[in-house]
DNA sequence: ATAGTATTGTACTATATAGAACTATACAAT
DNA sequence: ATTGTATAGTTCTATATAGTACAATACTAT
């Protein structure tokens, strides 16, 4: 499971270079794409959606909002949360993003039929549920 | 996938502590792993068993030997590489890391049937093969 | 009002990971 | 023997990740 995780980090920035994505890697992809599904998020929020840890996302915000895909915007109503939002350059590489996560599938899931792809996810869902029942 | 890595790391984190296990962890006891099963081995054919690249390895390995885990032992043979191999004290811990690998299994597992884990680890097998073929 | 507690995010630090460039060595073709 | 190429590992650098400690702010009970 380890190994797939790695093998398939590595696959998926291959991939966004390929596809001459050079402005935001694989961690970044998964924070853009919960901006994306969600619209604007606080960085708890977003540490949740991505099981990142809130100090990890301090800084790799701060990479993105150099490269200036995501905008911080303070809440007035509560000054101590911020506000993430995405800028309209990183709007424009959505369509693209979304083709790299099904060419990835493809790529993982290559001669498996239909039913075997819904019944291993089912399997990796009790999995997940088994772990979450060890309350780390 | 990935957030089944992220919750059996930390759940396997959690079990080498409660078993008071604080010299090595997740990363460093894949490596201890595939050493204990295969005897020495060199840089880079570690980094074939466990898909860490080799730069990611020398500094592991620096750590590693700095604990007293492993030893880095030159290879007359061939002047180029490094075998490396695991001291008499990383031994000790062999059998208290087969049972966290197994009490990690009953928790990842819980609920399957034999042929469940057996078709589901094929699957993954399958994956990874998939993912080698990408060439990463 | 005030004191205590919870929350939100950041700074600092340590480790993990890998790419690029490099050195040293081995091997292969002539 | 020489030259070119492949291999093994390290150094240097950048990024990713998270733990600890902290400051600022909000909330809650009195």
């Amino acid at each position: 499971m380890s190994r797939i995780r790695h093998l398939s980090g590595r696959v998926f920035e291959k991939l966004l270079k390929e596809s001459g994505v050079d402005v935001f890697n694989g961690a970044q992809g998964r924070i853009l794409y919960v901006l994306w599904e969600h619209g604007q998020l606080t960085i708890t929020e977003i540490g949740r959606l991505t099981s990142l840890a809130k100090t990890t996302l301090t800084s790799m915000l701060d990479r993105m909002e150099a490269g200036g895909l995501i905008e911080r915007i303070p809440d007035k109503r509560n000054r101590r949360q911020v506000f993430i939002s995405v800028t309209e350059k990183a709007k424009g590489y959505r369509e693209k993003y979304d083709l790299i996560s099904d060419k990835m599938s493809e790529i993982f899931y290559d001669g498996f039929t239909d039913d075997e792809i819904i019944g291993f996810e089912n399997q990796l869902r009790r999995i997940i549920k088994n772990l979450e029942k060890e309350g780390v």
